[in-house]
DNA sequence: AAATATGTAACTACGATAGTTACATTATAG
DNA sequence: CTATAATGTAACTATCGTAGTTACATATTT
């Protein structure tokens, strides 16, 4: 198994759906056998594309999944973003301990503030290679 | 339980062990009970910065923990490597199946290219911050 | 009606990490 | 020189996130 492989997964399956383009749509046990994975878990990562509007599908015989977008349309961004990924985070239980010594808020503020940054190049640099540039 | 707390934990006592600098040195029992975990966990987590020459211990009674430079020259960016830390890498299993499909390759490529682009980032602002201004 | 898709819930498997227990080792105080 | 208090470390447990799997309902086309 492999950890965080949603995004490699979706990028991979959208350049897939792009290059097999006009002729039919990509079933979702298409794209497991050809990733590795499972159909399910296919269908689970593209429902999230799906509901940000970069995918369709369609069910039933010569159903399966299409761009909504030509692939020079679609950035690998827009792909990271639709499936909500968040690589860079302090994953430092803010929820229900707010911290209260000084000094952890000042760490914390100052370790956000880089992250923050360097995400943001991140999404940038990702905003420059679309779909089509990988087929 | 929290993920990946390593990097905040270090900070965190890093910059305790430099307020109650001339005075004494901490224990991993001070650090812990003031950082809501486990004293083993926390000389882990030190011991990983000793072996790169951040801090130092004592056995013993009157032991604990000290700092081997001034905290105006340990930045967060030392603290950083000395974990071992990489928070951005695309964690796709590239050890035993290494990528045949060409578009998979492809896109390995420009997303690893964004990925280290946005860590070496990361790193540059984390080294701006030394723990002394934690405090 | 049969065949072939997706949609989705529920469960299992696995790995990473933190936390815990236990004990050996070392150093100091008195 | 013994009691105390610290680190060092191995071994184990607990928890959580994610992928993978099974099963079945639903929809669509032939």
């Amino acid at each position: 198994m492999k950890r965080n492989s949603r995004f490699s997964l979706a990028l991979h399956a959208l350049a897939h759906i792009a290059a097999m383009a006009p002729t039919r749509p990509l079933t979702s046990g298409d794209i497991a056998s050809h990733s590795g994975t499972n159909a399910v878990v296919v269908r689970r990562t593209l429902g999230a594309l799906r509901e940000h509007g970069l995918v369709t599908s369609e069910k039933g015989h010569a159903g399966g999944w299409r761009l909504t977008r030509p692939p020079e349309e679609i950035t690998l961004a827009d792909v990271y973003q639709a499936l909500g990924e968040r690589f860079l985070r302090l994953e430092v239980e803010g929820d229900e301990n707010p911290p209260t010594c000084k000094i952890e808020i000042a760490l914390l503020g100052q370790v956000d503030s880089a992250l923050n940054d360097a995400e943001a190049l991140l999404v940038s640099r990702l905003g420059k290679t679309t779909i089509a540039k990988l087929i």
